[in-house]
DNA sequence: ATTATGATACGCT
DNA sequence: GCGTATCATAATA
């Protein structure tokens, strides 16, 4: 398991790229569907800006493969990190397709439907991802993505990154990607949804 | 279908 | 004390 491919390419760009990987969490998981990129000390959004390091954070400077794990308010957020240890980087998956243990993420979750992955806070209570996962790394403990893409996307699109008012330009970058039309990304309307395909090729 | 609001629990200063 | 990389529900249309 290496995951130095990781380090070929720009964060922003491996957002994109992960959508259609599958992520798994022993016998729950689905397919990456949002994602945003997170590009390091000079980004005023990110937990390293200014090369702040902390107890908390401190998983963002691991090599690329690790997990990120940290909490928000009740919430796990599960992030991947992109880059060599020098340069703390990472992709937060935001929300993904159910394709396996749709019973039991529905049980964690009390809910179902689209309501059960859209968003970070759901498919981290839903895989039962928490701070246990947090500096491990992907496919060496209980967290495992997928070697290569399962379906492809038949359109990607971005647009700034939510919940990150008041950072300028960085509130503003479009560093937020996910499949057109599928509906399990957070915030789709019911008319954005195309239910058919889902959004892939 | 869209918008507003309160609950929530840390980590950091 | 304060500020969050959120979510579910209720209210209005």
């Amino acid at each position: 398991m290496d995951f130095e491919w990781l380090t070929q390419q720009s964060t922003p760009d491996l957002a994109k790229a992960l959508l259609g990987y599958r992520l798994t969490v022993d016998e729950t998981g689905g397919l990456i569907v949002e994602t945003e990129a997170y590009v390091g000390v000079t980004d005023r959004t990110a937990h390293v800006f200014g090369g702040k390091k902390t107890a908390a954070n401190q998983a963002l400077y691991a090599p690329a493969g690790t997990v990120y794990v940290y909490r928000l308010r009740a919430y796990f957020l599960m992030n991947i990190i992109t880059q060599v240890a020098s340069e703390p980087q990472g992709v937060l998956i935001r929300a993904i397709e159910p394709t396996k243990g749709l019973a039991t993420m529905a049980a964690r979750r009390g809910q179902q439907g689209y309501n059960l992955t859209s968003g970070p806070g759901k498919l981290a209570q839903a895989m039962a991802i928490d701070l246990r996962d947090n500096s491990t790394m992907l496919n060496q403990g209980r967290i495992h993505l997928s070697s290569h893409r399962i379906k492809t996307p038949a359109a990607i699109e971005s647009g700034p990154r939510i919940g990150v008012p008041n950072k300028g330009e960085w509130t503003t970058a479009p560093l937020r990607f996910w499949v057109a039309h599928n509906p399990y990304v957070s915030g789709m309307t019911k008319q954005q949804m195309n239910e058919q395909t889902k959004g892939w090729q």
